[in-house]
DNA sequence: ATGCTGAGTTCTGTATACAGCATTCGGCAT
DNA sequence: ATGCCGAATGCTGTATACAGAACTCAGCAT
């Protein structure tokens, strides 16, 4: 386990206010603990080191990401209202739990953010980008890959087709919801696990905005997030209830 | 001013865990009192209180609400991440300034959302409420009412209209935003200023629910917002930029 | 055996303390 | 007067301390 900050010399005075990460190099990022906490946080999740319904013990999980507590639950605030943790009063903070349900529920709404912010993007912007667009699909064509780097690829091409999307808040809403719904996929799938694609797909939509059809290519769109949450449910028949 | 808990005897022994309000009898809701805080600035905001771009000093803030600056910051940071309050390092929270674009863009993603959970409503429940909806229309249907009324009525309307929607987070996300863009309408508008509705447009709705026509009902909703967006807009001419 | 009660333990919720950054304001050079 | 530098101050970011819930489990009554 890697400390989000310090730690390695237990009793040194603390260097608050810590020193940032990697950047540009006459940059100094200096971002708060809580920040950093919650990016670690993330990161952890993603490697399914925790499991959904989790409580958390906050003064050990402080201590593991060498930190106090104060930064730490600032965190866990924060990460409750994007609905990744739950709390309840004088239980603590826990790993909100999943469902089958509730995948659902923010797929359909990712899928109307996402049709906003193409529908709303200049499409000025959308034919320039369109050629790359269509690059990257072909370049990633292979019907069967790991999740994970299924994953990374598809968050990278969609960022792309919504580069052109002007709506801040949008954009912060959609980020924040792919990352509570990538959790919800970890939990059926293991980040190994090979799973198929249907790689056309991107290339379909590609081809819409080449063609300058931005409706056609918003139904592509719908079609490829509803293919790719299909492909998810099938796998997990057991456990299907709650 | 009126703090969030106890006060009045600065120096008695403050009671812990605040215990709550007013709920059934029996039920003695305890809620963190970081929730209670956060209430209660929303409260204020929507009275006005603070401008938008206001800096937040922070034991001043805390005095004034009757906790420590703990419970304080932890309301801030939720805050924040519903986008009513901004932080940059070092220089600590403040309201998030307003502009005509973030009214824009808030109001895009409702309009989204909202249609989102209409169509996905289970539409017997929809021709079940549709007379309800129908006669609230007809009650209020002055032409001209002040914003506070009007956005009251509003409020109550849409969450009848929305009831039907099994999707939670989709409500909550629906409610989060609109807090948010209240919070604009006000930087706009008073509290008490006369304003124009549409009173019709609801009816409208209600109608088309009436007669099972859920399609038509979510683009009269969607001009409903439009509309309701526009007349809020036309009134800030004057420092339009930004 | 089962259910209730109460002391003990653990952990959360809140308050307070502390250290360093940011800002301000006066002094000096230009 | 204007612009730069430095001490002083105020405020934030983080750590720690403390009080009171919730949970655990042994002991007793039924």
């Amino acid at each position: 386990m890697v400390p989000v900050a310090r730690r390695m010399v237990p009793d040194a005075r603390p260097v608050r206010y810590g020193t940032g990460k990697k950047g540009s190099p006459m940059a100094i990022e200096r971002r708060p603990l809580r920040e950093q906490v919650k990016d670690e946080l993330l990161e952890q999740l993603g490697r399914g080191r925790f499991t959904p319904g989790e409580s958390i013990n906050e003064v050990h999980l402080a201590e593991e990401l060498g930190v106090s507590r104060t930064p730490l639950r600032e965190a866990l605030i924060s990460l409750e209202r994007e609905g990744i943790i739950t709390s309840e009063r004088g239980k603590g903070f826990r790993f909100a739990p999943t469902g089958k349900q509730e995948f659902l529920d923010l797929t359909a709404i990712l899928i109307a953010l996402e049709s906003l912010a193409l529908r709303t993007s200049d499409p000025a912007h959308l034919s320039a980008i369109a050629p790359r667009l269509l690059a990257e699909a072909r370049a990633f064509s292979a019907p069967l890959a790991p999740h994970g780097t299924i994953e990374r690829y598809d968050d990278a091409w969609h960022a792309l087709l919504l580069s052109g999307c002007a709506n801040t808040r949008l954009r912060e809403m959609i980020d924040s919801l792919k990352l509570t719904l990538h959790r919800y996929e970890r939990v059926v799938v293991g980040d190994h696990e090979i799973l198929e694609r249907a790689a056309e797909e991107h290339e379909r939509i590609a081809q819409c905005l080449l063609d300058g059809d931005v409706d056609q290519a918003v139904t592509a769109l719908e079609a490829n997030w509803t293919s790719g949450m299909e492909r998810i449910l099938e796998r997990l028949p057991p456990a299907a209830a709650r």
